[in-house]
DNA sequence: AGCACGCCGACT
DNA sequence: GTCGGCGTGCTC
């Protein structure tokens, strides 16, 4: 049995589960000519399942006589190229991440579904030397004509101009040829004039400084032309020969902002992401593939583009929460991209108008190569921002959604016929119901959390599951009809404007409003042809466009995104202020910004309406420092979670006791550590518990690999995962 | 993950 | 007696 001149594989079984997180081996069958990142099926168990090679070897660890062979090879090219192997050993070893979960990354879903294929299409031309045809075939003898004439033509475009039984009785005769021919699905958008400027000196300075290996951290304020900047380093590299690899946040790709792009960069540039269907986002994904494409723009997920010799990677927008995954395989996009670019030695750009502290901190460290664009391109004024005190209003005896100073603002909007948007980061008509007699408050059946009142569909919906609940018209509870309702959401806005503005067309963009495909472009060109206009909308309305007669930004709860409980949220709120900010006054009119708070005097306000990145920075960092908050420790979060609640808080404790035990041999290591309910106790049916600890940075990843292993020996029942400094705790 | 094996309760 | 519940263990 045993020859010497047998090959074996090392397969990893394309199944999530914790229990085949590893290498199986196989033998590879003589004939089977096979490479490393192919995918292959092979019997496992009783069941035939799909894999990837990962290693080809001479030997074999299992025994021999157990082994079974690789049953087929499914694509006939390696699918996982070497880079991609080697960044999974990284994100394994980084996330602690189940191997097969990680690989699923790297490949379009529907190509591990087995649900897209190659789109081919059959073609249909005139043989070189053929038989003549009888003289009644008329039909017959004018599609050879039309043959002879065009070449080689579409079947179906043959089929349908003279039918199809003349066609195939030509094909039958062998006069016709039929072959196939697989074509690429383009997505296909408009495609606007490319409107290429000249840098400035301060753009082009920027160009040729991120030059080599390295990150770089381009500050730029809103407007100061990043975009530029990035295009003009994408078309460098594409002259030396090379690719390039820029993400985007994924409501940034407009159709606007793809279609500059495509103007670009044409047919180089392959776009990535969720508008496109299973089959345009294969075809698009073989194109980078093959090396068809040599610019990849797109979401979160374009990090993961199979594309080789890059030359630069950009992150815009790099303070995105967006570019953390936050439901599993979680992992962080400048992770991913620092290894990227470090394996292809090229630059990685992080660019933003608000950089996160944790980058900021970086680059004053010295880690980062910081470069500054501190100056708009239009040499336009910023919008002022006027900070109205809430509680002031309510003592004044306003307790409206909006304060006098932005209905005043409002009205002059109106009467200008210009346009208002206004920003609330809060969707559907009001965030909860609550009875005033005996406090009952309606929760989701699934989830421990309060419903949200949507009066458009006159439903309760829960925002974590989708569930959905009739209103409540008196309290289940003790039968009071005293229902009150929660914090204003954008419905209530839309409705309290048009009651004000009745004449002016108001419009909402939020999730609901932007579920079906268009209804982004279509809410937009709408709001750009409504003048006066007023444009509702959540954090959706935030970015990029630009809208010349928006004289005035309305933000109308900032407060919200500060008090969220975790140490993010003041950097946050600071980002969304700026650029909300952004969308005020963006060519010859002034802009204006209207900010209600309930905490006037927070620090964060005072340096966003000045639009001093730097002063804020400065104060928040020493926060963090002084308070021991990343960057300047490491939180580490476990979260439990199965449907049984005993389950998960018996082995949450459990977990917790051991991890007690390493403190005790590494006391000074810890800052803070502690098991408890998840605040969102309950998602989707199955309880959550977490544990929850702050390290010091000196020794975090010592103790990091120490709490894994802790976890990784045992067999839990609940799911666990990990997250390292993660974005919210919910 | 999924499937087999195995050990205990309520039924034609 | 048996059908079927799901706990445990294994898959190269």
């Amino acid at each position: 049995m045993l020859e010497d001149n047998m090959k074996f594989a090392s397969v990893i079984i394309d199944q999530d589960a914790k229990a085949l997180d590893r290498v199986f081996e196989y033998i590879i069958p003589k004939e089977m000519e096979i490479k490393i990142g192919q995918r292959v099926v092979v019997p496992f168990g009783n069941r035939m399942l799909q894999g990837f090679v990962v290693d080809i070897k001479n030997t074999c660890e299992y025994d021999v006589k157990k082994l079974k062979s690789i049953n087929l090879i499914i694509e006939d090219y390696p699918v996982i190229k070497s880079e991609m192997l080697e960044l999974m050993n990284f994100m394994c070893e980084k996330y602690h991440l189940k191997l097969a979960s990680i690989l699923r990354l790297f490949l379009p879903s529907h190509m591990r579904e087995g649900k897209v294929k190659e789109l081919v299409v059959k073609y249909v031309e005139l043989k070189k030397i053929h038989e003549n045809i009888s003289k009644n075939a008329k039909k017959q003898a004018k599609i050879i004509e039309f043959l002879e004439k065009n070449g080689k033509c579409l079947f179906s475009e043959v089929s349908n101009e003279f039918g199809y039984s003349p066609l195939k009785a030509l094909i039958e005769k062998e006069i016709v040829r039929v072959f196939e021919k697989e074509i690429n699905r383009k997505p296909s958008f408009s495609v606007e004039e490319d409107k290429r400027v000249n840098l400035s000196n301060m753009q082009q300075n920027a160009v040729d400084s991120i030059n080599g290996e390295g990150v770089y951290l381009l500050h730029g304020v809103t407007g100061s032309g990043k975009t530029e900047v990035y295009m003009h380093l994408i078309d460098r590299e594409l002259k030396n020969n090379k690719t390039a690899i820029m993400l985007v946040p994924e409501i940034s790709l407009t159709p606007q902002v793809l279609s500059n792009f495509k103007a670009r960069f044409k047919e180089d540039v392959a776009i990535l992401h969720s508008g496109l269907s299973a089959g345009e986002k294969f075809d698009e994904w073989r194109r980078i593939f093959f090396g068809e494409a040599k610019v990849v723009v797109g979401a979160r997920s374009a990090i993961f583009a199979p594309i080789e010799n890059v030359g630069v990677i950009i992150i815009d927008e790099e303070h995105e929460q967006s570019y953390v995954s936050e439901s599993n395989p979680r992992y962080a996009t400048h992770d991913v991209a620092t290894f990227r670019a470090k394996y292809n030695k090229c630059p990685l750009v992080l660019g933003s108008a608000t950089p996160s502290i944790d980058s900021y901190s970086k680059a004053e460290k010295g880690e980062y190569k910081l470069i500054e664009l501190p100056v708009r391109a239009n040499g336009k004024e910023l919008p002022k921002i006027q900070i109205i005190d809430m509680l002031m209003e309510l003592r004044n005896g306003n307790n409206n959604i909006f304060s006098s100073q932005l209905m005043v603002d409002l009205y002059n909007v109106v009467n200008n016929k210009k346009q208002a948007m206004i920003f609330i980061n809060r969707r559907g008509f009001s965030s909860f119901q609550r009875c005033r007699d005996c406090g009952y408050v309606a929760k989701c059946t699934d989830c421990d959390i309060s419903l949200v009142l949507h009066k458009e569909d006159n439903r309760l919906k829960c925002h974590y599951c989708g569930k959905q609940f009739r209103v409540l018209d008196f309290c289940p509870e003790c039968k009071s009809a005293n229902i009150k309702q929660g914090a204003v959401g954008t419905e209530q806005v839309v409705e309290e404007l048009k009651k004000l503005f009745p004449d002016v067309n108001v419009l909402r963009m939020d999730n609901d409003t932007t579920s079906t495909k268009n209804a982004h472009q279509k809410i937009l060109t709408e709001f750009k042809n409504s003048k006066p206009g007023i444009l509702v909308g959540t954090q959706m309305i935030a970015k990029g466009h630009d809208f010349e007669d928006v004289v005035l930004v309305g933000i109308v709860d900032a407060d919200q995104s500060l008090y969220t409980g975790d140490y993010r949220s003041i950097e946050r709120t600071f980002q969304l202020i700026t650029q909300v900010s952004g969308r005020a006054g963006r060519s010859q009119s002034e802009g204006k910004v209207v900010l209600q708070t309930y905490s006037p005097r927070h620090f964060v306000y005072r340096f966003s309406a000045n639009y001093d990145y730097l002063g804020f920075y400065k104060k928040e960092a020493n926060l963090r420092e002084t308070t021991l908050f990343p960057p300047y420790s490491l939180v580490l979060r476990i979260l439990f979670s199965h449907e049984n609640e005993n389950i998960v808080s018996q082995e949450t404790k459990m977990c917790y006791n051991e991890i007690v035990n390493l403190r005790s041999e590494h006391e000074k290591d810890f800052i803070f550590l502690d098991a408890m309910k998840s605040p969102l106790k309950r998602i989707k049916n199955k309880f959550r518990y977490q544990i929850l600890m702050r390290l010091r940075l000196d020794n975090a990843k010592e103790i990091e690999n120490k709490v894994f292993n802790i976890i990784d020996g045992k067999n839990f029942k609940s799911s666990v995962f990990f997250e390292l400094n993660p974005q919210n705790l919910t």
